[in-house]
DNA sequence: GATGAATGAGCCTTCATTCAT
DNA sequence: CATGAATGAAGGCTCATTCAT
């Protein structure tokens, strides 16, 4: 069940993305998956059991790409809005980077593939990120509102930024970024 | 003669919500919705030529139904923090109410049900709430964005609130609300 | 099960006929068939058990018109010619004018809807047609071939004839009608 | 891997026709003949993409099929009765043999797969029969009649003939065959 | 009696999965 | 390993039949 080709799963895996945001879950099948990544539709079933653990590993790999990159170049000693611009930037070129993960994300949330368990323990990835909003309340730099809640507020803006960016085909110029990263700052900024 | 009873679209509307929000748009059949709405999968099909048009037609109603309701009790001519907050508080209550409207809503954006042109014409309803936030910029009260970014961020963190409040049980306080209210406020003032 | 509104159900035959022409008797259903007579569905469930017994009874009625016809101004005591000529013009005449129904029994004779006991019992109607054939052979007028035999190449002649003229739209002239007669009769005579 | 075998194609014509023979037109399933034919139902819609083209696909054929067999051992510059007898001989055989195609055309032409084009196209075939039956014309050897109606007369008496002995389960002897030819030819000769 | 909405068994078709090559 | 034909369970939809009005 774990064969040397690697590469032929992330071919699946790209195919699985680029179908969902272009059909839903509900629109693709596995043979849509197997043409479109090039091989024969019984081919995916050397790399996955069935469909649904397709659908589950790339819905973990997914967050995990997410976690991993977050982090990217964050400096858990620098001063909180230095951190905070870090990641927050992070979080918005990955969500256009990964606007397919994005969506899939979305999709599985509400479908029979995902599990509540698989969903709950995606949340351990954002612990650092949790720690940096609590640092930033200490320092007394942010809001006294429940760090939940901020976690929530951020991921709203940038995902309904990321969103509109996409289906509008609008650039992002820095400047945007910038006037979009003074609202975020500014809602939660105490 | 036994009329056609119209109110019977309404439960089978209702139904397909509930099971959208629970299994996904990929996860419900016709004969679920019919089995959900208390009668035989035939009767479904006297209604609606097929499952896209029901799709579709669910899909028109819930962004009528979300325009009527987004400007009750809006007065053009009060002070426009009072008229953003009303419409505000509005977008937030109803997000609550119709969570089911708003998860279905969104599955549906990426799925082979919705076509372009519906995804467009629904912008046209928020026509009221586009204007409002115009004459904020005109009154400096809020940044000099471009209006729609605002309404993406106000979108924004209004669904992830709600989402959030919806997955995790949250009771909704009056205070909870006034605090993000004011994040939200201080996000967008001049 | 038998209402005084008789013309009903003539109407409900005539719908039947003319759509089974049309569409063939794989093509229609009850409903069409009410819609087309002029009522709901439900009423053609007043005069007839089910759609079965509508088909069966429409076939037996068929063949009882094409019966009571065929003889029309035949004199068993006339010369075996005319007598001959009669009811060959009878049954050609009758085709033509009742093509529906010629085409109904040809689709039935091969349709779950036909017992074997109903295919048979059609023959009895045409022991005068069979006598009078007999009656040409003891008079060495036509060849002493089975009867059965002769009565095969007459509805045959007549059968295809009739198609011809409906499917392409020609008009059946006296000549015509002279011409086709000799052909037959030539076929059979001593 | 498993090449496509097209041989099933004939394996599921052939049990269509038995399948038509049997119960008509309108008594038939797509599972009915996947089950006779032996394989599951998916298998059909390898080979054909739907039930309308699987019969179309077939009456086609069917006429195809008839066409090439017609002019069996056919010489064009034989004796004119000669090369009738030739034609007509192979008529009544094929038509015996292939009972079941007969039968299925039959069907078909009032029914909702057959377009009128399909209906039409299938004349052409016929061209070196018509061109023999005007030859005799010419030499004076059958009657002045229309050649259209004279190929009408042997058919429908071919036709008559084969039913009937399918019907009744006659067996067809060398005898029998050569009355009816004798009062087709009688019927046509000059 | 007449109506046509309601029912649900059954048909056509799809698609996840298997398996022979 | 890779392939794609074969499978058959399950879904969308139709339609014969029933039933409330």
């Amino acid at each position: 069940m774990k064969p040397k080709d690697e590469s032929k799963i992330d071919e699946i895996f790209a195919a699985t993305l680029e179908l969902v945001k272009e059909h839903g879950l509900s629109g693709i099948t596995v043979n849509m998956i197997a043409k479109k990544a090039g091989f024969a539709t019984g081919t995916v079933y050397i790399y996955f059991e069935n469909k649904e653990q397709l659908i589950v590993k790339l819905f973990e790999k997914c967050f995990y790409a997410y976690a991993k990159d977050y982090f990217q170049g964050f400096d858990a000693a620098a001063p909180f809005k230095v951190a905070f611009h870090t990641i927050w930037m992070n979080m918005l070129r990955i969500s256009v980077e990964h606007f397919s993960e994005l969506i899939f994300i979305e999709q599985c949330f509400h479908s029979p593939f995902i599990s509540d368990e698989t969903r709950a323990s995606s949340k351990e990835i954002l612990v650092p990120w949790r720690n940096l909003l609590d640092r930033g309340k200490s320092e007394r730099l942010i809001k006294q509102v429940d760090t939940i809640w901020i976690m929530a507020y951020v991921r709203g803006v940038i995902r309904e930024m990321v969103k509109f960016i996409k289906y509008n085909h609008v650039e992002m110029t820095p400047e945007f970024v910038n006037t979009m990263f003074d609202m975020c700052w500014d809602g939660i900024k105490d």
